[in-house]
DNA sequence: GCCACTACATACTCGGCCGTATGGTTGCCA
DNA sequence: TGGCAACCATACGGCCGAGTATGTAGTGGC
């Protein structure tokens, strides 16, 4: 979850036309490959939006122009996709494992929720993807993701003793809730909760969705 | 909350070039007011989101040209204002007093579950400027409106018996779950849940947020 | 040290949409 | 029934962003 960045520093190298002028800062030369236009306009889409992907904005962020865009790709539409599918591949998977680690099946809850709250930069993309879900190309995407994570809640749920239908809705409820907080507190900013607020309402939220030991059978 | 439709039937009448010809589908003339122009934004707004209110789209969805547009508008700017704050004052008034009605705190919740979950058209203007919080001019109305309902969510948990700190919280979680739930299911499609199941969902959210009777101190 | 190839610059076309200008049509009212 | 005001059509100018065409500078193989 780090290919969320400006062009890598190892890219930058400086080429000196003639080995004269003062070529402090702008006779800097970059070769970019594909993927570092995919990191581009990812970092782009978490900052402003989806909406805002665009080739010539893009391209000056990347210390180009257009010309270089449409050697890596056919059209806009090809960035986004192969944009997305990059977002997709490298996931949340480590998480998810480190979670299942716990033996526990109660104690996963108030560890995952605590994980989950308190790195909210990977969530950036996630909240930028459920604002563009009128997008044909984010849906499909959005859709795996969401119903990945849904199962693996569900999973986790019943693990914890819930019967299988009440552990879908328990999953149902925890995935809304997050879903809705980013909604709520990355774009709209409901008076700025401080972080001891925060935590607070963290804390509020395992106690409340997680299931009561006297739950299971 | 009825404003969301296109031309009202008392504005369509036909005038008859000549009262001759077969006009009868598109010699119907129509004469619109600013009002109707709100409307059919706001009818747009709902089915394809804000980034889809163009003037000329707009303008042919009712029948008419954008010359129509620019003697009741200044601007692209002004409509979408004056649709907004349409919306916002037509807003959720009578629900809200009708759950206030009801004496048992305790038996607000489930009324009030149930009626929101059951009449889900008024929703898809909320969603729908859910996803346009990037857009400057939403952001202050979404606000305004969000922080009322929670005001109200706050004060009903209060009422039930919650201290203050854990009926905010507990205010925050279920709107956050009423919010993430539109995204989830109107936009995003998850697998298209049925209606049995979706009551069940309904159900496993009263039982799981409202408040139970020994909170109350 | 030559050449093919990669990566990029520049300059253009084209379509969509906002906004303007202006003239036409309808309805109301004295 | 003339006239004014509300309402609408048509045509145009201009901006912005996608995509194309073509020239050009570094890069690696031999």
């Amino acid at each position: 979850m780090q290919h969320v960045g400006a062009v890598p520093d190892c890219k930058r190298r400086r080429l000196g036309y003639h080995a004269s002028m003062n070529d402090s800062s702008k006779t800097e030369r970059v070769r970019l490959s594909a993927e570092d236009w995919e990191d581009g306009a990812l970092a782009l889409i978490a900052e402003q939006g989806v909406g805002a992907l665009a080739v010539e904005a893009l391209a000056r962020r990347l210390g180009v122009t257009k010309g270089s865009f449409y050697w890596h790709f056919r059209t806009r539409e090809a960035l986004l996709q192969a944009a997305l599918e990059r977002w997709e591949e490298y996931g949340e998977r480590e998480v998810l494992a480190e979670i299942e680690r716990i033996p526990d099946p109660l104690k996963r809850f108030p560890e995952l929720f605590r994980r989950v709250a308190h790195e909210m930069q990977p969530h950036r993309v996630y909240a930028a993807l459920l604002k563009a879900l009128d997008h044909p190309q984010v849906v499909p995407v959005m859709s795996r993701v969401s119903q990945r994570r849904m199962d693996f809640l569900t999973r986790l749920y019943q693990e914890a003793g819930l019967a299988p239908d009440v552990a879908l809705n328990r999953a149902r409820l925890t995935y809304a809730a997050y879903v809705g907080f980013l909604q709520l507190n990355f774009t709209l900013g409901l008076p700025r909760i401080s972080h001891e607020e925060f935590d607070a309402y963290v804390e509020h939220m395992i106690a409340t969705l997680t299931p009561a030991p006297r739950d299971a059978s």
